[in-house]
DNA sequence: AACAAATTTGCGTAGCACGCAAGTTTCTGG
DNA sequence: CCAGAAACTTGCGTGCTACGCAAATTTGTT
Protein backbone atom coordinates (compact mmCIF):
# COMPACT_ATOMS: atom_id res chain seq x y z
CA UNK A 1 0.00 0.00 0.00
CA UNK A 2 1.48 3.33 -1.04
CA UNK A 3 1.93 6.34 1.30
CA UNK A 4 -0.28 8.41 -0.50
CA UNK A 5 -3.37 5.54 0.50
CA UNK A 6 -2.23 5.22 3.75
CA UNK A 7 -1.86 8.63 4.72
CA UNK A 8 -5.45 9.15 3.11
CA UNK A 9 -6.49 6.21 5.12
CA UNK A 10 -5.28 7.89 8.68
CA UNK A 11 -6.26 10.96 8.34
CA UNK A 12 -10.02 9.83 7.18
CA UNK A 13 -9.74 7.91 10.44
CA UNK A 14 -8.32 10.41 12.46
CA UNK A 15 -11.28 12.55 11.76
CA UNK A 16 -14.07 10.18 11.82
CA UNK A 17 -12.78 9.00 15.52
CA UNK A 18 -11.93 12.83 16.23
CA UNK A 19 -16.02 13.33 15.54
CA UNK A 20 -16.81 10.76 17.49
CA UNK A 21 -14.66 11.72 20.74
CA UNK A 22 -16.20 15.28 20.50
CA UNK A 23 -19.58 14.31 19.96
CA UNK A 24 -19.75 11.63 22.85
CA UNK A 25 -18.17 14.51 25.46
CA UNK A 26 -20.20 17.76 24.45
CA UNK A 27 -22.66 16.24 22.42
CA UNK A 28 -23.04 16.27 18.55
CA UNK A 29 -24.57 19.73 18.23
CA UNK A 30 -21.95 21.66 20.15
CA UNK A 31 -19.44 19.98 18.08
CA UNK A 32 -18.66 22.40 14.66
CA UNK A 33 -16.81 20.82 12.06
CA UNK A 34 -13.64 23.36 12.16
CA UNK A 35 -13.19 21.80 15.62
CA UNK A 36 -12.59 18.67 14.03
CA UNK A 37 -10.68 19.89 11.56
CA UNK A 38 -8.15 21.39 14.14
CA UNK A 39 -8.38 18.04 16.17
CA UNK A 40 -6.36 16.33 13.79
CA UNK A 41 -4.37 19.32 12.40
CA UNK A 42 -5.92 19.76 8.96
CA UNK A 43 -7.70 22.29 7.57
CA UNK A 44 -11.90 22.54 7.61
CA UNK A 45 -12.19 22.48 3.59
CA UNK A 46 -10.28 19.48 3.75
CA UNK A 47 -12.83 17.38 6.57
CA UNK A 48 -15.22 17.93 3.05
CA UNK A 49 -13.21 16.46 0.74
CA UNK A 50 -13.20 13.50 3.35
CA UNK A 51 -16.96 13.82 4.43
CA UNK A 52 -19.56 15.81 3.55
CA UNK A 53 -21.26 16.14 7.23
CA UNK A 54 -20.25 15.86 10.44
CA UNK A 55 -23.08 12.84 10.95
CA UNK A 56 -21.25 11.24 7.86
CA UNK A 57 -18.06 11.40 9.94
CA UNK A 58 -19.10 9.89 12.88
CA UNK A 59 -20.97 6.59 11.47
CA UNK A 60 -18.15 6.04 8.70
CA UNK A 61 -15.40 4.11 11.17
CA UNK A 62 -18.00 2.10 11.69
CA UNK A 63 -19.40 1.40 7.89
CA UNK A 64 -15.41 1.29 7.08
CA UNK A 65 -15.20 -1.76 9.01
CA UNK A 66 -18.21 -3.35 8.31
CA UNK A 67 -17.59 -2.83 4.71
CA UNK A 68 -15.56 -5.70 4.84
CA UNK A 69 -18.56 -8.40 5.40
CA UNK A 70 -17.92 -9.08 1.89
CA UNK A 71 -14.81 -10.23 2.00
CA UNK A 72 -15.79 -11.45 5.74
CA UNK A 73 -18.37 -13.34 3.75
CA UNK A 74 -16.17 -14.95 1.05
CA UNK A 75 -13.44 -16.07 3.07
CA UNK A 76 -15.74 -18.77 4.65
CA UNK A 77 -15.16 -22.56 3.48
CA UNK A 78 -17.66 -22.94 0.35
CA UNK A 79 -18.60 -25.88 2.13
CA UNK A 80 -20.52 -24.43 4.86
CA UNK A 81 -24.25 -23.71 3.78
CA UNK A 82 -25.64 -20.49 3.05
CA UNK A 83 -27.04 -19.25 6.00
CA UNK A 84 -24.24 -20.32 8.68
CA UNK A 85 -21.77 -18.73 6.44
CA UNK A 86 -23.18 -15.45 6.54
CA UNK A 87 -24.25 -15.91 10.36
CA UNK A 88 -20.31 -16.45 11.50
CA UNK A 89 -19.37 -13.29 8.84
CA UNK A 90 -21.34 -10.93 11.08
CA UNK A 91 -20.37 -12.39 14.41
CA UNK A 92 -17.02 -11.75 13.10
CA UNK A 93 -17.64 -8.30 12.24
CA UNK A 94 -19.11 -7.91 16.45
CA UNK A 95 -16.32 -10.58 17.86
CA UNK A 96 -13.56 -7.96 17.75
CA UNK A 97 -15.48 -5.58 20.66
CA UNK A 98 -16.70 -8.61 22.17
CA UNK A 99 -18.99 -6.93 25.02
CA UNK A 100 -17.10 -4.82 26.79
CA UNK A 101 -15.81 -2.39 24.32
CA UNK A 102 -16.88 1.14 26.06
CA UNK A 103 -16.17 3.14 23.13
CA UNK A 104 -18.02 0.96 20.98
CA UNK A 105 -21.25 1.50 23.54
CA UNK A 106 -20.64 4.91 23.03
CA UNK A 107 -20.72 5.23 19.86
CA UNK A 108 -23.56 3.32 18.80
CA UNK A 109 -25.45 4.95 21.80
CA UNK A 110 -24.60 8.18 20.15
CA UNK A 111 -25.83 7.05 16.77
CA UNK A 112 -29.12 5.67 17.43
CA UNK A 113 -30.00 8.12 20.61
CA UNK A 114 -29.56 11.18 18.90
CA UNK A 115 -32.51 11.85 15.92
CA UNK A 116 -29.93 13.69 13.47
CA UNK A 117 -27.90 10.92 13.69
CA UNK A 118 -30.57 8.04 13.15
CA UNK A 119 -30.72 8.84 9.81
CA UNK A 120 -26.91 9.03 8.77
CA UNK A 121 -27.13 5.35 10.51
CA UNK A 122 -29.38 3.97 8.72
CA UNK A 123 -27.87 5.55 5.59
CA UNK A 124 -24.82 3.70 6.65
CA UNK A 125 -26.56 0.68 7.23
CA UNK A 126 -27.51 0.48 3.36
CA UNK A 127 -23.99 1.03 2.65
CA UNK A 128 -23.16 -2.23 4.47
CA UNK A 129 -26.31 -4.23 3.28
CA UNK A 130 -24.83 -3.26 -0.73
CA UNK A 131 -21.96 -5.51 0.50
CA UNK A 132 -23.60 -7.70 1.84
CA UNK A 133 -25.35 -8.53 -1.11
CA UNK A 134 -22.30 -7.91 -3.14
CA UNK A 135 -20.59 -11.11 -1.74
CA UNK A 136 -24.15 -13.37 -1.34
CA UNK A 137 -24.31 -12.90 -4.72
CA UNK A 138 -20.58 -13.71 -5.36
CA UNK A 139 -20.98 -17.12 -3.01
CA UNK A 140 -23.95 -17.99 -5.02
CA UNK A 141 -23.07 -17.28 -8.63
CA UNK A 142 -25.83 -15.03 -9.35
CA UNK A 143 -26.31 -11.96 -10.89
CA UNK A 144 -27.54 -9.68 -7.77
CA UNK A 145 -29.62 -7.67 -10.26
CA UNK A 146 -31.49 -10.35 -12.27
CA UNK A 147 -32.04 -12.72 -8.80
CA UNK A 148 -33.78 -10.91 -5.91
CA UNK A 149 -32.73 -13.84 -3.51
CA UNK A 150 -29.38 -11.86 -2.68
CA UNK A 151 -30.89 -8.46 -2.19
CA UNK A 152 -33.53 -9.76 -0.28
CA UNK A 153 -31.39 -12.29 1.97
CA UNK A 154 -29.11 -8.96 2.50
CA UNK A 155 -31.66 -6.42 3.47
CA UNK A 156 -33.34 -9.20 6.03
CA UNK A 157 -29.79 -10.03 7.89
CA UNK A 158 -29.09 -6.36 8.03
CA UNK A 159 -32.43 -6.04 9.48
CA UNK A 160 -31.97 -8.23 12.27
CA UNK A 161 -28.44 -6.79 12.91
CA UNK A 162 -30.17 -3.57 13.18
CA UNK A 163 -32.79 -4.85 15.73
CA UNK A 164 -30.26 -7.22 17.41
CA UNK A 165 -27.79 -4.21 18.03
CA UNK A 166 -31.35 -1.97 19.25
CA UNK A 167 -32.30 -4.44 21.64
CA UNK A 168 -29.22 -5.29 22.81
CA UNK A 169 -28.50 -1.46 23.44
CA UNK A 170 -31.65 -0.84 25.46
CA UNK A 171 -32.59 -4.14 26.99
CA UNK A 172 -32.85 -4.07 30.67
CA UNK A 173 -31.29 -6.35 32.26
CA UNK A 174 -28.28 -6.31 30.16
CA UNK A 175 -27.92 -8.79 27.43
CA UNK A 176 -24.99 -10.28 25.47
CA UNK A 177 -24.33 -8.94 22.11
CA UNK A 178 -23.56 -12.31 20.07
CA UNK A 179 -26.44 -14.35 21.38
CA UNK A 180 -28.76 -11.69 20.61
CA UNK A 181 -27.81 -11.57 17.26
CA UNK A 182 -27.36 -15.49 16.75
CA UNK A 183 -31.26 -15.49 17.95
CA UNK A 184 -31.79 -12.70 15.66
CA UNK A 185 -30.45 -14.63 12.95
CA UNK A 186 -31.67 -17.87 13.83
CA UNK A 187 -35.26 -16.19 13.73
CA UNK A 188 -35.09 -14.61 10.26
CA UNK A 189 -34.04 -17.81 8.71
CA UNK A 190 -36.86 -20.10 10.04
CA UNK A 191 -38.88 -17.20 8.59
CA UNK A 192 -39.81 -15.67 11.86
CA UNK A 193 -42.79 -18.54 12.21
CA UNK A 194 -45.16 -17.09 14.27
CA UNK A 195 -44.68 -17.79 18.21
CA UNK A 196 -47.43 -20.08 19.77
CA UNK A 197 -48.60 -18.99 23.22
CA UNK A 198 -49.50 -23.03 23.39
CA UNK A 199 -46.85 -26.03 22.13
CA UNK A 200 -47.00 -26.39 18.53
CA UNK A 201 -48.16 -29.75 17.82
CA UNK A 202 -44.64 -31.57 17.35
CA UNK B 1 -61.74 17.25 12.26
CA UNK B 2 -61.59 20.89 12.96
CA UNK B 3 -60.21 23.23 10.81
CA UNK B 4 -57.44 24.39 12.03
CA UNK B 5 -56.15 20.66 11.51
CA UNK B 6 -57.58 20.26 7.77
CA UNK B 7 -55.41 23.50 7.31
CA UNK B 8 -52.51 22.16 8.74
CA UNK B 9 -52.44 18.57 6.74
CA UNK B 10 -53.42 20.77 3.49
CA UNK B 11 -50.69 22.99 3.74
CA UNK B 12 -48.22 19.84 4.82
CA UNK B 13 -49.39 18.07 1.45
CA UNK B 14 -49.01 20.71 -0.33
CA UNK B 15 -45.69 22.05 -0.04
CA UNK B 16 -44.30 18.17 -0.14
CA UNK B 17 -46.33 17.95 -3.45
CA UNK B 18 -44.54 21.51 -4.61
CA UNK B 19 -40.97 19.61 -3.35
CA UNK B 20 -42.04 16.98 -5.64
CA UNK B 21 -42.93 18.33 -8.66
CA UNK B 22 -40.45 21.38 -8.26
CA UNK B 23 -37.93 18.23 -8.01
CA UNK B 24 -39.15 15.95 -10.91
CA UNK B 25 -39.28 18.91 -13.03
CA UNK B 26 -35.61 20.75 -12.34
CA UNK B 27 -34.06 18.29 -10.25
CA UNK B 28 -33.59 18.91 -6.37
CA UNK B 29 -30.55 20.57 -6.33
CA UNK B 30 -32.02 23.41 -8.76
CA UNK B 31 -34.40 23.69 -6.18
CA UNK B 32 -34.78 26.04 -3.66
CA UNK B 33 -36.25 26.20 -0.59
CA UNK B 34 -37.66 29.60 -1.45
CA UNK B 35 -39.36 28.34 -4.12
CA UNK B 36 -41.16 25.68 -2.84
CA UNK B 37 -43.09 27.72 -0.28
CA UNK B 38 -43.75 30.40 -2.90
CA UNK B 39 -45.56 27.49 -5.07
CA UNK B 40 -47.61 27.77 -2.51
CA UNK B 41 -47.97 30.60 -1.37
CA UNK B 42 -46.30 30.32 2.42
CA UNK B 43 -43.43 31.93 4.22
CA UNK B 44 -40.24 30.38 3.47
CA UNK B 45 -39.99 30.71 7.44
CA UNK B 46 -43.15 28.71 7.94
CA UNK B 47 -41.44 25.63 5.02
CA UNK B 48 -38.93 25.08 7.84
CA UNK B 49 -42.06 24.96 10.40
CA UNK B 50 -43.11 21.64 9.02
CA UNK B 51 -40.04 20.43 7.57
CA UNK B 52 -36.73 20.92 8.32
CA UNK B 53 -35.23 20.19 4.43
CA UNK B 54 -36.54 19.84 0.80
CA UNK B 55 -35.92 16.41 1.15
CA UNK B 56 -37.65 15.37 4.24
CA UNK B 57 -40.68 17.13 2.37
CA UNK B 58 -40.33 15.01 -0.58
CA UNK B 59 -40.53 11.62 1.05
CA UNK B 60 -43.11 12.69 3.64
CA UNK B 61 -45.66 12.67 1.12
CA UNK B 62 -45.13 8.88 1.06
CA UNK B 63 -44.32 8.34 4.59
CA UNK B 64 -47.46 9.88 5.96
CA UNK B 65 -49.94 7.23 3.73
CA UNK B 66 -48.10 4.56 4.27
CA UNK B 67 -47.77 5.24 8.09
CA UNK B 68 -51.19 4.28 8.26
CA UNK B 69 -50.01 0.32 7.66
CA UNK B 70 -50.40 0.11 11.55
CA UNK B 71 -54.51 0.52 11.09
CA UNK B 72 -54.07 -1.05 8.25
CA UNK B 73 -53.16 -4.32 10.06
CA UNK B 74 -55.52 -3.75 12.78
CA UNK B 75 -58.33 -3.50 10.32
CA UNK B 76 -57.56 -6.94 9.08
CA UNK B 77 -59.92 -9.86 10.35
CA UNK B 78 -57.93 -11.48 13.74
CA UNK B 79 -58.55 -14.82 12.05
CA UNK B 80 -56.43 -14.25 9.35
CA UNK B 81 -52.53 -15.61 10.54
CA UNK B 82 -50.14 -12.68 10.95
CA UNK B 83 -48.17 -13.35 7.64
CA UNK B 84 -51.21 -13.56 5.97
CA UNK B 85 -52.59 -10.37 7.26
CA UNK B 86 -49.14 -8.34 7.10
CA UNK B 87 -48.71 -9.35 3.48
CA UNK B 88 -52.58 -7.99 2.87
CA UNK B 89 -51.90 -4.54 4.66
CA UNK B 90 -48.55 -3.69 2.80
CA UNK B 91 -50.53 -4.71 -0.59
CA UNK B 92 -53.29 -2.71 0.38
CA UNK B 93 -50.64 0.36 0.99
CA UNK B 94 -49.57 -0.23 -2.80
CA UNK B 95 -53.03 -1.23 -4.57
CA UNK B 96 -54.05 2.57 -4.97
CA UNK B 97 -51.41 2.97 -7.56
CA UNK B 98 -51.76 -0.58 -8.62
CA UNK B 99 -49.22 -0.09 -11.74
CA UNK B 100 -49.76 3.00 -14.25
CA UNK B 101 -49.40 5.63 -11.56
CA UNK B 102 -46.82 7.61 -13.40
CA UNK B 103 -46.33 10.41 -10.57
CA UNK B 104 -45.78 7.52 -8.18
CA UNK B 105 -43.16 6.19 -9.93
CA UNK B 106 -41.82 9.44 -10.81
CA UNK B 107 -41.11 9.84 -7.48
CA UNK B 108 -39.78 6.86 -6.42
CA UNK B 109 -37.34 6.69 -8.81
CA UNK B 110 -36.41 10.30 -7.69
CA UNK B 111 -35.93 9.19 -4.71
CA UNK B 112 -34.08 6.27 -4.82
CA UNK B 113 -32.13 7.91 -7.63
CA UNK B 114 -30.61 11.01 -5.94
CA UNK B 115 -28.04 10.04 -3.80
CA UNK B 116 -28.95 12.83 -1.93
CA UNK B 117 -32.27 11.53 -1.17
CA UNK B 118 -31.72 7.80 -0.61
CA UNK B 119 -30.82 8.68 2.84
CA UNK B 120 -34.02 10.79 3.67
CA UNK B 121 -35.52 7.34 1.56
CA UNK B 122 -34.19 5.29 4.27
CA UNK B 123 -35.23 7.31 7.39
CA UNK B 124 -38.40 7.50 5.88
CA UNK B 125 -38.75 3.78 5.77
CA UNK B 126 -37.58 3.47 9.01
CA UNK B 127 -40.72 5.60 10.71
CA UNK B 128 -42.79 3.04 8.38
CA UNK B 129 -40.96 0.30 9.83
CA UNK B 130 -41.55 1.64 13.53
CA UNK B 131 -45.34 1.75 13.01
CA UNK B 132 -45.56 -1.52 11.70
CA UNK B 133 -43.89 -3.11 14.39
CA UNK B 134 -46.03 -1.03 16.86
CA UNK B 135 -48.75 -2.79 14.88
CA UNK B 136 -47.53 -6.11 15.16
CA UNK B 137 -46.98 -6.04 18.45
CA UNK B 138 -50.93 -4.82 18.85
CA UNK B 139 -52.05 -7.70 17.27
CA UNK B 140 -49.98 -10.42 18.68
CA UNK B 141 -50.24 -8.47 22.38
CA UNK B 142 -46.89 -7.98 23.39
CA UNK B 143 -44.47 -5.12 24.49
CA UNK B 144 -42.40 -4.89 21.33
CA UNK B 145 -39.88 -3.19 24.12
CA UNK B 146 -39.95 -6.80 25.61
CA UNK B 147 -40.02 -9.32 22.60
CA UNK B 148 -37.88 -9.00 19.77
CA UNK B 149 -40.37 -10.49 17.43
CA UNK B 150 -42.71 -8.00 16.78
CA UNK B 151 -39.94 -5.30 15.69
CA UNK B 152 -37.69 -8.30 13.95
CA UNK B 153 -40.66 -9.14 11.75
CA UNK B 154 -40.98 -5.34 10.96
CA UNK B 155 -37.90 -4.92 9.51
CA UNK B 156 -38.15 -8.15 7.42
CA UNK B 157 -40.79 -6.86 5.95
CA UNK B 158 -39.65 -3.47 5.32
CA UNK B 159 -36.51 -5.04 4.16
CA UNK B 160 -38.72 -6.84 1.17
CA UNK B 161 -40.84 -4.19 0.78
CA UNK B 162 -37.81 -2.13 -0.03
CA UNK B 163 -35.67 -4.67 -2.57
CA UNK B 164 -38.96 -5.51 -3.99
CA UNK B 165 -39.57 -1.58 -4.71
CA UNK B 166 -36.24 -0.72 -5.94
CA UNK B 167 -36.42 -3.86 -8.28
CA UNK B 168 -39.58 -3.07 -9.84
CA UNK B 169 -38.22 0.27 -10.43
CA UNK B 170 -34.98 -0.77 -12.64
CA UNK B 171 -36.24 -4.26 -13.72
CA UNK B 172 -36.00 -4.77 -17.44
CA UNK B 173 -38.03 -5.74 -19.04
CA UNK B 174 -40.69 -4.37 -16.66
CA UNK B 175 -42.49 -6.26 -14.00
CA UNK B 176 -45.42 -5.95 -11.81
CA UNK B 177 -45.48 -4.37 -8.44
CA UNK B 178 -47.60 -6.43 -7.08
CA UNK B 179 -46.42 -9.74 -8.12
CA UNK B 180 -43.31 -8.91 -6.97
CA UNK B 181 -44.39 -7.87 -3.74
CA UNK B 182 -46.16 -11.07 -2.73
CA UNK B 183 -43.42 -12.87 -4.08
CA UNK B 184 -40.33 -11.39 -1.90
CA UNK B 185 -42.60 -11.75 0.69
CA UNK B 186 -43.39 -14.94 0.40
CA UNK B 187 -39.41 -15.68 0.44
CA UNK B 188 -38.74 -14.18 3.52
CA UNK B 189 -41.55 -15.56 5.43
CA UNK B 190 -40.22 -19.14 4.19
CA UNK B 191 -36.79 -17.98 5.89
CA UNK B 192 -35.30 -17.39 2.55
CA UNK B 193 -34.05 -20.97 1.74
CA UNK B 194 -31.38 -21.38 -0.61
CA UNK B 195 -32.46 -21.64 -3.90
CA UNK B 196 -31.49 -25.18 -5.33
CA UNK B 197 -30.01 -25.62 -8.49
CA UNK B 198 -31.34 -29.28 -8.21
CA UNK B 199 -34.99 -29.93 -7.40
CA UNK B 200 -34.96 -30.73 -3.43
CA UNK B 201 -35.62 -33.84 -2.52
CA UNK B 202 -39.42 -33.86 -1.25
C1' DA C 1 16.34 15.18 -10.76
C1' DA C 2 12.41 16.43 -13.20
C1' DC C 3 7.82 15.84 -14.56
C1' DA C 4 3.07 14.15 -13.73
C1' DA C 5 -0.65 13.14 -10.65
C1' DA C 6 -3.04 13.52 -6.50
C1' DT C 7 -4.07 16.13 -2.37
C1' DT C 8 -4.44 20.10 0.65
C1' DT C 9 -5.69 24.67 1.40
C1' DG C 10 -7.78 29.47 1.39
C1' DC C 11 -11.26 32.10 -0.38
C1' DG C 12 -15.62 33.24 -1.80
C1' DT C 13 -20.44 32.29 -2.30
C1' DA C 14 -24.92 30.70 -1.81
C1' DG C 15 -27.87 28.36 1.08
C1' DC C 16 -29.99 26.67 5.08
C1' DA C 17 -31.90 25.65 9.80
C1' DC C 18 -33.64 27.55 13.64
C1' DG C 19 -34.40 30.77 17.90
C1' DC C 20 -37.11 34.57 18.97
C1' DA C 21 -40.68 37.88 19.29
C1' DA C 22 -44.33 40.08 17.15
C1' DG C 23 -48.63 39.63 14.35
C1' DT C 24 -52.61 36.87 12.81
C1' DT C 25 -55.99 33.17 12.81
C1' DT C 26 -58.72 29.71 15.05
C1' DC C 27 -60.87 27.71 19.10
C1' DT C 28 -63.43 27.66 23.57
C1' DG C 29 -66.67 28.86 27.12
C1' DG C 30 -69.87 31.78 28.80
C1' DC D 1 -71.73 36.77 19.81
C1' DC D 2 -67.80 37.99 22.10
C1' DA D 3 -63.60 38.17 24.81
C1' DG D 4 -59.44 35.72 26.06
C1' DA D 5 -56.49 31.81 25.28
C1' DA D 6 -54.07 28.87 22.28
C1' DA D 7 -52.12 27.64 17.99
C1' DC D 8 -49.99 28.94 13.87
C1' DT D 9 -47.54 32.24 10.68
C1' DT D 10 -44.14 35.52 9.61
C1' DG D 11 -39.85 38.46 9.36
C1' DC D 12 -35.49 39.06 11.06
C1' DG D 13 -31.09 37.90 12.56
C1' DT D 14 -27.36 34.63 13.23
C1' DG D 15 -24.12 31.04 12.88
C1' DC D 16 -22.93 27.02 10.44
C1' DT D 17 -22.18 24.55 6.35
C1' DA D 18 -21.26 22.58 1.73
C1' DC D 19 -18.83 23.10 -2.26
C1' DG D 20 -16.62 25.19 -6.69
C1' DC D 21 -12.35 26.99 -8.02
C1' DA D 22 -7.45 27.75 -8.53
C1' DA D 23 -2.96 28.08 -6.40
C1' DA D 24 0.37 25.72 -3.51
C1' DT D 25 2.22 21.54 -1.69
C1' DT D 26 3.10 16.68 -1.47
C1' DT D 27 3.76 12.14 -3.47
C1' DG D 28 4.69 8.84 -7.22
C1' DT D 29 7.34 7.58 -11.49
C1' DT D 30 11.02 7.19 -14.68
Amino acid sequence: MTLRERKKLAAREALSWAAVRLATERGLEHVRVDEIAAEVGVSPRTFNNYFSSKEEAICASGVDRQTRIRETLLARPASEPLWEAVTNAVLEQYSGHGEPDRDYVMRVRLMIGNSALRGEFLKSHGKVESMLAEGIAQRMGVDPEQDLYPKLMAATVSGAVRVALGHWLHATPKVELAPTLVEALKQVAAGLPPPEKEFPVS
